[in-house]
DNA sequence: TCTGGGGTCCTAGGACCC
DNA sequence: TCTGGGGTCCTAGGACCC
């Protein structure tokens, strides 16, 4: 069987026909929020670090500005490393060299991610917001390849007048080279791409510039004598394939620039999940599974403010030296219900409740939502639908029976949607936006 | 890069079914 | 009664992304 995606097309340039992308991603930021609200911090060295708090050395840096990357400090290192290089600035002691700590802020973030998002729905038919600071637009039907910069600079204006923070944008025709091009000019850049120079735009770019190429698929391809998009473009793609399975088959066509994929409209999250780390390695069982069940409710409440059913309940121990171990277990149907996720991640949980750990999670994963799941291949109205429509109570409706006599020894309980929930589930407007 | 928190997708083996 | 082929679901892990 060959499905058509498959060898057909030889490196021809281009994505669906003659489409439009942008690829808009805010530059630092987390960094750029907090100088919002703090402008004494415009052009001053600064660090946000996750599961950090101000004054302690733990956590990791989430974004470092420009001017803190000056001094060596990157993206995912720990705090402790990075107030090696770069000291911080309200110790009096500390001279030139030194800069300034925040903790990470999601909340805010998110509303100011939300003012950049409204303006991206006003720019474009359909929008993909992949995290919380970089979406693909299709404005494929609001403009031509002659004047795409023109549109793309209106797109950034925009962004940085009404909102005041900066993007990068990259306009190709496809999601892959639009990513690429928004990246190559940051801070501030604007490239666009057109169709029949992307594979040439590829060629010279470092493998690990491709967008799904990470350290280990770099090592290997380099193993290979795999240096750049270039040599990959011209790379044997049953070799790639054989090697890396279908990604290497991906990899391949993306640098040659063939990448049919249309912008499709943020869709409904497939898992929610929440995780903490220790300071060090805990084996106290009782720490451990106190943690846990603070998860366990997050999690769970999250689920609820979103209106979602989970089918799955998972548990993730991280043990040294970091290896990663997941549970999971799937219900005979979907359930809201916080006490069974307590229950249940901590009976998966037990096996790990004499051993050293680093980090506890859990996760719940096979969603599924109220709305219905059908918005994304239905026509769409471009107008964000998020938290919008309030949940009405009956979720089943299609529910393909499932009630079958399962023997259930012990989950079952309670597996149909009843709606009780004692906290008021409010909805308020901004939880809408609040996760992307 | 000895490691934070939140996600996505793919692979592979086993169970189970026809 | 040890033997086909195909499909789906479940679980665990891995790579990658921001």
């Amino acid at each position: 069987m060959t499905d058509r995606g498959d060898g057909t097309l030889p490196g021809v340039d281009g994505g669906a026909p003659d489409q439009i992308v942008l690829h808009v991603d805010m530059d630092c930021f987390y960094a750029a929020c907090e100088r919002l609200r703090e402008p004494e911090l415009e052009g001053e060295p600064l660090v946000v670090g996750m599961g950090y708090e101000p004054g302690d050395d733990i956590g990791a840096v989430a974004t470092a500005s420009y001017e803190a990357r000056e001094h060596g400090v990157e993206s995912a290192q720990a705090i402790s490393t990075a107030l090696e290089r770069l000291p911080r600035k309200a110790d009096p002691d500390n001279g030139d060299p030194a800069g300034y700590y925040r903790p990470v802020d999601l909340d805010y973030y998110s509303e100011i991610a939300a003012e950049v998002k409204a303006i991206l729905h006003d720019c474009a038919d359909v929008v993909r917001e992949v995290s919380i600071d970089e979406a693909y637009l299709d404005v494929t039907d609001r403009t031509g390849w002659s004047v795409a910069e023109g549109f793309a600079r209106h797109v950034k204006n925009r962004i940085e007048r009404e909102v005041g923070v900066v993007a990068s944008v990259g306009v190709a025709p496809t999601l892959s080279a639009a990513k690429v091009a928004s990246d190559r000019d940051k801070p501030d850049g604007l490239v666009v791409v057109e169709p029949g120079e992307v594979a040439d735009f590829f060629a010279p770019l470092d493998i690990e510039a491709v967008h799904g190429v990470g350290p280990v698929t770099a090592r290997e391809l380099r193993e290979m004598g795999i240096e750049t998009a270039g040599d990959l473009a011209a790379a044997d793609p049953h070799e790639l394939e054989s090697r890396f399975g279908e990604r290497g088959r991906e990899l391949y066509d993306r640098a040659r620039g063939a990448d049919d994929r249309a912008v499709t409209p943020t869709g409904d999250p497939k898992s929610l999940s929440r995780e903490s780390a220790f300071a060090e390695a805990v084996e106290d069982a009782d720490r451990k599974r106190d943690q846990l069940r603070a998860l366990a409710e997050a999690v769970a409440d999250r689920a609820s403010r979103e209106g979602a059913q989970y089918r799955t309940i998972g548990v993730k121990a991280v043990t040294p030296p970091y290896d990663i171990n997941t549970r999971e277990r799937s219900l005979p149907g979907p359930v809201e219900d916080a006490d069974l996720v307590e229950e249940i991640a901590l009976e998966l949980f037990a096996e790990f409740d004499d051993e050293p750990v680093r980090k506890v999670g859990v996760r719940l994963s096979n969603l599924s939502f109220a709305g219905g799941e059908q918005a994304r291949l239905t026509g769409w109205d471009g107008v964000d639908r998020s938290g919008a429509e309030d949940q009405q109570a009956t979720v089943d409706a299609d529910g393909p029976a499932a009630d079958a006599p399962v023997d259930d020894a012990e989950t079952a309980t309670d597996e149909d949607a009843e709606v009780q929930d004692a906290n008021g589930p409010n909805t308020a407007g901004q939880s809408s936006l609040a996760d992307f």
